[in-house]
DNA sequence: GATTTATTGATACTTGATATCAATTATGAT
DNA sequence: ATCATAATTGATATCAAGTATCAATAAATC
């Protein structure tokens, strides 16, 4: 992704807590700069100590708000603290890495027109769905994965 | 379900237990009927509540044997602590209501189907899926749900 | 019933996350 | 630029879910 600065990237987070009427502080900065900065799912504890200068309440505000906002995902582990990615694709689903952990995205059409066939098996009213698949990640696989 | 005694069930989570060379204890005993004698979902923190004579560490350790042997689904909740229900079916997804937070669980071969077909698309070696459905539950939608 | 080994549960602790609230800072008006 | 106002911050306390410890207890086997 080469079209625009990372700067460019960055002002869709600042504009999701801009559009929900937050203030634009120094504090709020750093935590979405380094969202930005880092390509990768993370969870609220990594923020906190990447990000000795900002207070832990601030970090688990600023991240509320933004899954509040959209901007973020938030994706339940389940033996472990939710992490949380960049919402770039309207509605997606993930991929879970079960040696690293390691987070991807995917859509597919095909499974979003079965979600909606589901109706009529489903007692009641369908407000929406979740889904993770399951994968060893190729740099699990190719043994290239030093864990860092 | 009625074939059987409410007894004929609960041998299935004490053999779960067997099966993996445990040794059945009063306590264990108390949270294996606990489990069955409510049919329905639960946390961990409701049958610490539901039965003051267990201690905590033993119905933590239960549930985990039993999830360990497959004997019990553990759910996560995103804004919560995990919900462990009965594994009556061999692989299944669940519903989950957004209003009362009433687990369902259903099975349907074409969600199966797609899924196995997703290996194409996915980047890495599927290992396994996981899929909650949100609903609004009947009880929700024609209100009757008191909340008990 | 004696021996061996698993289990129990009170307690302390860990982790993830939220509530409090005085001090600080952003924003808008003058 | 200064001020007034209201939002934000972050140290601290607290909460909640869950695990580790380990002496006392209870199962299973002989
Ligand atoms: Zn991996
Ligand atoms: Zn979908
Ligand atoms: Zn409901
Ligand atoms: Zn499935």
């Amino acid at each position: 992704m080469t079209s625009g600065t990372s700067n460019t990237i960055e002002i869709d987070l600042f504009t999701a807590l801009e559009d929900k009427g937050l203030r634009k502080t120094s504090a709020r900065s750093a935590v979405l700069t380094r969202i930005e900065s880092a390509n990768d799912a993370f969870t609220a504890e990594q923020l906190c100590r990447d990000l000795p200068e900002v207070g832990r309440a601030t970090v688990y505000r600023t991240i509320r708000h933004l899954v509040d906002a959209g901007a973020l995902c938030k994706l339940p582990i389940l033996d472990g603290a939710p992490m949380y990615s960049i919402a770039r694709i309207e509605h997606h689903h993930h991929t879970i890495c079960s040696k690293c952990g390691a987070i991807g995205e995917f859509r597919h059409s095909t499974v979003e027109r079965v979600m909606r066939s589901l109706g009529k098996e489903i007692d009641g009213e369908i407000v929406g769905h979740r889904m993770e698949i399951f994968i060893i990640c190729k740099r699990c696989l190719s043994g290239t994965n030093d864990g860092g």
